[in-house]
DNA sequence: ATATTACGTTACGACTCGTAACGTAATTAG
DNA sequence: CTAATTACGTTACGAGTCGTAACGTAATAT
């Protein structure tokens, strides 16, 4: 046992198909909403039957949260070393993935995690746990060489930095824009430095 | 024209089917979260029939807004004069309306409005809106006797003060503790204060 | 060649939605 | 008191969606 798990016996899957419904759910979600997303019209737009996605994801949400991991960028590990201009890059690859097609969905997925602890159990692997690792470096770093205060969590920093834009978002509906955003970071860190 | 429109002429109008109805929502919302929730469930728990509820909200989203205007308590305009003061108040009765059963509604709400301009329109007016006008004031003050900074805008607090303990629940889909939101909100004033 | 798996199509039961029909109850206008 | 009006509960219905199950066909490993 413990064998190669890549046992490919028959049929092997259509990576195309694979493709083209996470295409498919993006493109709908941007068109209208997580709410009017319908997996029959995924799987039509895709060219391809219901049974070919249910054997791929067998609900809503972890196709949405399949499509957003493959549509948005993993965060890219920048490490200047300056903790101020890294976190700042960190905060304008959030925004331009909430101003993206699938911005909207982030939301709605996040919803649809409530009460579904699998689901809120994938989407902080796939989604959440990358970007965790990727923030913990930088603020190691800046605590390290003095730029940030001593006395910040990680916790502290993230909601301080990403609370504003995503609150923004889910409020006013509209992402923010690039000058409240640079005012905002400015203002977490100013809250932040050491 | 433009009579007075109370203009009751058949039955009246049972105000404990609008209390049961408003509360048997607000009861499967906590137990069941926003997606589970159900119109024929809401009907049935309230002990009235389908009709009854449509006469009065025409979709699950206009009940749910419902619901929450009625369950969670307005603000209340503390004018204490102090806008750290009043700030931090008002961020105490955000925190308990997250904590509360209706919490996790807050969210889906504002997804469930994604796409949909007249949901939006509502919760915007009903739930937004009050809060909007208390703490337009409080910053106005604020800035009149130099406690908060001149450049500081009504959006910039909102989305400082409020943001993080928002975006903490919907990532972590738990409320913050007194401590981290005490933790946060003094982040945010050293950021704000003059 | 045979077993195995994927594919598209079609069909199905279950659930939910929003509305329409009925008969009955409550209230106002005359 | 009578008629008109509106609300109520019950029941039923069509429409839409979900998730699954059949079937025949295509593609790959053994």
């Amino acid at each position: 046992m413990s064998a190669v798990t890549t046992n490919a016996r028959g049929r092997p899957r259509d990576t195309s198909v694979d493709a083209a419904l996470l295409r498919a759910a993006v493109e709908l979600l941007a068109e209208n909403g997580y709410g009017a997303l319908t997996i029959e019209a995924v799987a039509t737009r895709a060219g391809v039957g219901k049974p070919a996605l249910y054997r791929r994801w067998s609900t809503k949400e972890e196709l949405v949260v399949a499509a957003l991991g493959a549509h948005v960028a993993p965060p890219r590990d920048t490490a200047t070393g300056d903790a101020r201009k890294d976190l700042r890059a960190m905060l304008g690859g959030l925004a331009r993935h909430l101003s993206g097609p699938a911005g909207g969905a982030v939301f709605g997925v996040h919803v649809a995690a409530d009460g579904n602890p699998e689901l809120t159990e994938v989407l902080r692997e796939r989604y959440l746990a990358p970007r965790a690792v990727v923030l913990t470096e930088i603020v190691r770093r800046g605590k390290a060489d003095g730029q940030i205060r001593a006395d910040a969590s990680v916790d502290l920093v993230r909601d301080l930095v990403f609370g504003p834009p995503v609150y923004h978002q889910l409020i006013t509906g509209n992402p923010m824009s690039t000058r409240r955003l640079s005012q905002t970071f400015d203002a977490a860190w100013r809250a932040l430095s050491a």
